[in-house]
DNA sequence: AGTTAGCACTCGATATAAAAGAGTGCTAAT
DNA sequence: ATTAGCACTCTTTTATATCGAGTGCTAACT
């Protein structure tokens, strides 16, 4: 079905003003703001036909009109500009991202809290992950008379770091013998290898030494999984609190689903590219409040994390749109040239 | 001035019973709570004299008695009785915390967590830090062609990475050159020593090598000083929210605060022992309407790091502080154990 | 002198009613 | 098809009365 064009700019000024000012918008001010002449009563009729198709909602029979979620849908999809941003906070958050370029992590983290502080949302991200990294090196390191530390790099840039202890005192010699060992058997293997089983295996295969070996292995075995999932980075929780369309519990529900990693990688990294979700679109019933924008960005041409912006359906997507493209670019860029310079 | 036995009852009644309900409690139930026999009206003078010398407070004319931060200071340095936590909760604390034990920087986020879940407040705590800590080694792990990672370890157990990048690409000899050297002249010295100037010699002493190192140089002198600040890691921020005597903003102001880590280690790290500070006693404008119950962990029976809960005046402090305590303790143990395994 | 019963009084909280105002939907005229 | 006009609806605001918890005081009691 098609929409009249003045259907359509009605439509788009009703989301407009009313994600700017957050009040149900009436014909009057809907009048006010659109660039043709044309009555309060005209608009009105228009409005009646917008919500009887589902795009409008109205609170109470004599307030004015809120976007439902269709309409928020049909707008994104068909009326909105993207708003690029200002040259200035580029140049800012260019600064911000080069100060932590080359640590995947703290990347991150510094686009998650950019992105928060660009759109009063809360913001998340998630580290490049996943299991098809190959391991490039295991690192022992001692760290008290019974302790060492196990460095598990990955080639997505990865690095993580478990602490065992022995029950025996370490001594260089030993750590020597376990990087040998431990390198020579996963070095260039991808993480996903590394499962209990072949841990086992490689055990096996130790013959005595794996006694002396145990929690070194077991400590790999720990580091690699940690590896494999990808890391999220919060920021901003408290700008849900913003909203004052939020009631306290509805917050919670949100920030329970939000401090779930694995389901909240499932649903970032669910698809490619870009893609907003308005409301119950996201399939998960504590999200059903809230809308995202989500855009998983690139290392070599190839999907890799996501960032993503968490808000209320009433939100500037064209702005948020905007911020979250670009720093997904920003990392997708920056993360191609730290660990792609080929 | 000494209060009367019976004043004193009556005042922590009163603090008992507002800490649980939130309501102004009248002399009515104090009546009811107390245990010898009293009339209302004998209460309500006792009530009247507490208010008079500024142990008590009254919100207007005809409301009930709320304890003043005076009062909240009386009650906890000689009414309260501390209230330990029950064997069951300390048995899973004990296995919470296990399965962290070996790294000091996720033993201290479980502490925080399960500091925040037991108190319904919000949980901080920080690692050791501190820059008397000796360098234990300094291991260079290559992330791609031509980035690195630098890992510092020091003998307070904190670890610390850096990636780099150089101009040329890395090879396993050249890595082993700038562990060498660098160890060489790093190992055993506290990390206090290293500063700008510090590298800036060694740079010196280098010749044309320099050159070469430069960026490892300035990844090692970063290292370095994130490793001498502590850590802190906050949790529960959200139960700040519970509190419904704070309005939105207060909440804002805390949050801001406990988002500046000088600040916030400054505070903790202020003193030693176990400190109780009810309202502006913190002397932070930002905190005048909260309280914190902090505690200093010993390793080797030094002061070392802390843990800390905030939260409203209006909070059970028998019970957060047996909580402070008992995590400040074994955070201390473990670490002791971990790091002075002698 | 300390304690208690009794009571008037205060002041927020709750309830009720009235008025205001924003915005609609409909009708009839253009 | 558009628009002016108007009655109607439903929330918000304001005003007013009532309620009740709790105090402070006085006078009687032990």
């Amino acid at each position: 079905m098609e929409l009249s064009q003045r259907k359509r700019k009605i439509l788009q000024t009703v989301v407009e003003l009313y994600v700017e000012s957050g009040v149900p918008v009436g014909s009057k001010s809907v009048c006010d703001h659109l660039d043709f002449p044309v009555s309060s009563a005209t608009v009105r009729n228009e409005l009646s036909d917008l919500s009887e198709l589902g795009l409008l909602d109205q609170p109470h029979t004599s307030a004015g009109r809120v976007p439902s979620h269709r309409g928020y849908r049909l707008y994104v999809d068909q009326l909105m500009k993207p708003k690029p941003l200002g040259t200035e906070e580029c140049r800012i958050i260019d600064s911000l991202l080069l100060s932590s370029a080359y640590d995947p992590e703290k990347l991150l983290n510094g686009v998650s809290r950019a992105l928060a502080a660009l759109t009063r949302c809360t913001a998340v991200s998630t580290t490049p992950g996943g299991g098809d990294a190959a391991i490039r090196a295991v690192q022992f390191v001692q760290t008290s008379r019974r302790t060492a530390m196990v460095v598990l790099i990955t080639s997505a840039g990865t690095m993580k770091t478990r602490v065992f202890h022995c029950e025996f005192d370490i001594t260089p010699e030993i750590l020597r013998v376990f990087f040998r060992t431990i390198n020579e058997k996963l070095v260039g293997r991808p993480v996903s290898d590394i499962t209990p089983a072949f841990i086992q295996g490689l055990a096996a295969s130790l013959g005595e030494m794996a006694i002396l070996m145990s929690s070194a292995l077991m400590a790999v075995l720990d580091v690699a999984r940690e590896s494999m999932e990808a890391d999220v980075c919060l920021s901003g929780e408290m700008n849900l609190m913003l909203t004052p369309e939020y009631e306290i519990s509805g917050v919670h529900r949100v920030l329970d689903f939000l401090s779930r990693p694995e389901e909240l990688t499932r649903l970032l990294l669910e698809s490619g590219g870009t893609r907003i979700l308005i409301g119950r679109e996201s399939r998960r019933p504590e999200l059903y409040g809230t809308s995202m924008v989500i855009s998983r960005y690139t290392i070599g041409g190839r999907d890799a994390g996501a960032v993503a912006v968490i808000g209320p359906p009433r939100m500037n997507y064209g702005r948020v749109l905007a911020s979250v493209g670009y720093l997904s670019d920003a990392v997708g860029r920056m993360l191609t040239e730290l660990l792609d310079a080929e």
